[in-house]
DNA sequence: GATATGAATGAACAGTCATTCACTTTTTCG
DNA sequence: CGAAAAAGTGAATGACTGTTCATTCATATC
């Protein structure tokens, strides 16, 4: 069986570029049948239908993102440190994985509302990690901020805005992205950046 | 000819709801002709076709922005007044017409080319703006941050995301948003928040 | 009162949509 | 080798797409 987690691996992929490229009402079937090489009715021997294949593309990489994160808090314990290692973590994520991270913000709606709730239960997970940090650092009069859940909000659409512009052509290398970022982050909250 | 402008305005307005809330490919012409009461067939009275539509809707709402803009600006010049002004400016502005806003950043996208580029000319203007207060504050050596132009990506994400979370009926009131953004704008640029 | 005008209708157009299915081909494994 | 399973095909389904158009209607102008 080679083949077959292959094409479904194929399909995926390609999946994945054409729904955050276009957006998941602009790709039909026959598109993403092209895109893989394959006839559209064979799609279905790999997925019950379109709406399950983005549910499962946005899931997975909602879990992913989690996991990433799980692994690069792990024996972090200071608050700062902590700031720092989401920080990173988010950043670089972002910048490895943009397709991802794109299609999971932008076609949220267009799940039906069972996968919907799945997929936020995940996000809201993710967005609590980012408050508890803010929430500790504001309580240990470590960070000066107004109010740690909407800070929480504004560092993560300021990091996850980069997939929006950085292109890997450009004058800037993803680590030198994830230091801007970093040192912006930790400004906002009050902290100077990282002594050196 | 009271009506007939009261209808195109009407269509508009529905337009700009329905596409911000379900995206501009999920909604049909009838389902506009629902929204406004009336039959599909008469929605071509008042604009040649739904791409055109979308592209009146964006390019009003851009060229409004860039209005605002100006006059929340004239007369003000020091640095920091600027980028105050400028933060208020953004942030109350989204406050205002999120579905604007909304529709302006997600559908870029699902424009034909000529008026795609339209758009984003108008965007980079914008943006301009911000960028070139960053650079002066930076010579001025008023403002410590790594890179203008990134930085300059990385506040407008910051702002404009109010529009995903923000609700007339939770516990802040728009004011109180205004602030905070404009604090964690200052001290990302390594300002103190507003001496009071 | 006759005429012109802009707005609205509702049916029709040609095309695309996701999905299904009977069928053929390829692969797997005893 | 041969049977069973998996994968791929291509045509067909019915519903929906944006757009067009002959027609009707109400209103405004001469």
């Amino acid at each position: 069986m080679p083949e077959s987690r292959n094409t479904k691996a194929k399909i995926r992929k390609a999946a994945l570029r054409l729904f955050a490229e276009r957006g998941y009402n602009a790709v039909s079937m026959r598109d993403l049948a092209d895109a893989v090489g394959m006839r559209q009715g064979g799609l279905y021997n790999h997925f019950e239908g379109k709406q399950v294949l983005l549910s499962d593309l946005m899931e997975t990489h909602m879990v992913g993102l989690l996991e990433a994160l799980d692994t690069a808090m792990v024996g972090i314990y200071g608050t700062r440190d902590r700031l720092e290692a989401f920080v990173r973590h988010h950043v670089s994520h972002h910048l490895n994985y943009p397709d991802d991270v794109f299609l999971a913000y932008m076609e949220v709606r267009s799940l039906d509302s069972d996968n919907r709730a799945r997929i936020i239960a995940l996000r809201n997970r993710y967005e609590h990690v980012l408050r508890k940090i803010l929430e500790d650092g504001c309580t240990e009069g470590l960070f000066r901020i107004g109010d740690a859940a909407v800070h929480a909000r504004m560092l993560l659409a300021m990091m996850t805005g980069v997939t929006v512009w950085y292109r890997d052509s450009g004058r800037l290398s993803r680590d030198e992205v994830v230091e801007l970022y970093l040192g912006a982050a930790l400004q906002s909250v009050g902290l100077a950046a990282v002594p050196s």
